[in-house]
DNA sequence: TTCCATCGCTAACAGTTGTTAGTTATTTAT
DNA sequence: ATAAATAACTAACAACTGTTAGCGATGGAA
């Protein structure tokens, strides 16, 4: 049953949310137009509506399947047994990874989830806060262990998260350097300046 | 002649132009509307364009504004016969002391500029990328001085630009904590993060 | 074949957008 | 006081917004 199949084994809701999150990357949420979307997808306006109940039922799939992905990985890390620099050093890769390899959806739910209608406004915030006082407790931990210097946790993670969501103004500017050398760049500035 | 003075000696265009910062930055420049400024104003939608020329040109001001005060900033630091290092530390200082004194206008500037329409926006990201390539030029100078550990200077630039950006989301979320203990708590981070 | 669900289409809705024209009120200079 | 300039107002424009209704085509299940 259902033959919704598009090419790559994909529902047609999936590839509207996929070339929605290119426009609305590019544009901006508001200034992306349903109309503007359907002609991408290769059909009419109206028909979207087929296939999604609204403009920001999109915006919230793209945002909450991002902080659901970050959350899961955030409890993998925190139970496993490595070191507090060890576990950061982790989460680091882990963010530049989503970054590079989902950059739409990452950059959308970074910059967009203002546009998110409440309640998944309030949603979102909180689940968004909670992520960030769990990254800033693994810190005082490893400055409670002496692993790492005394610096003021929540600072260290919005330092060491908005670096990160930065790579976007690298994305298109240098296709040159590899991924992993970006990679190791950034895990040495960021983990180093974190070590006591 | 002219006595569009309003309140605190600035022109009724300047209070145009605050007025829209503050907007612009809660719901972006494209959900913003004409009618919304208006009504913050104390006006009617048609009036302002007694005093500017178009949404976009409100736009154009604020981005360029502050484009020109980072470059001439960076142009004095430049000037200066200090140590790569402390050159660094005075930009990072410099770009927390922007960010939190005027921070409507650096957050649009950040964020907001993709709707600048052309030529304006073909000449802001030049702007741009001749600024991170001046940073970057310090850190590589730095580095081949060694008093700089050996980094990707455009990864390095881009780490440190986009975490002093994102000093956004602690504004709201932290007024207990002082702007001095922030800047000092990122300069540590920053700049031993940098240090060979 | 018949039936039914699925999807695409056209047309239209009610509302909002930035902006202009034309007019009136208010302030400044002579 | 009078003339000139400046800025406010109302009304309207054309274009665009997300979304709904209704109809026709398609294709698989019975």
């Amino acid at each position: 049953m259902a033959k919704i199949q598009s090419k790559r084994n994909s529902t047609k809701k999936e590839v509207i949310i996929e070339k929605a999150s290119r426009l609305f990357r590019e544009k901006g949420f508001g200034a992306a137009s349903m109309r503007d979307l359907a002609e991408h997808v290769g059909v009419e306006a109206a028909s979207l509506y087929n296939h999604i109940q609204s403009k920001s039922e999109i915006l919230q799939t793209i945002c909450f399947k991002v902080a659901n992905e970050f959350m899961t990985n955030l409890e993998a890390v925190e139970a496993s047994n490595q070191s507090t620099l060890k576990k950061m050093e982790m989460i680091v890769r882990l963010h530049i990874r989503m970054m590079l390899e989902q950059y739409e959806y990452v950059y959308i739910s970074d910059h967009e989830w203002r546009h998110l209608p409440e309640p998944y406004l309030s949603n979102f915030l909180n689940q968004r806060r909670s992520y960030r006082k769990r990254l800033a407790d693994i810190i005082e931990d490893g400055t409670a262990k002496g692993e790492m210097k005394v610096i003021d946790p929540y600072t260290a993670v919005l330092v060491i998260l908005s670096a990160i969501s930065g790579i976007d103004s690298w994305q298109r500017s240098r296709k040159s350097t590899t991924a992993e050398a970006l990679e190791s760049n950034m895990v040495k500035f960021l983990i180093e300046g974190l070590k006591r």
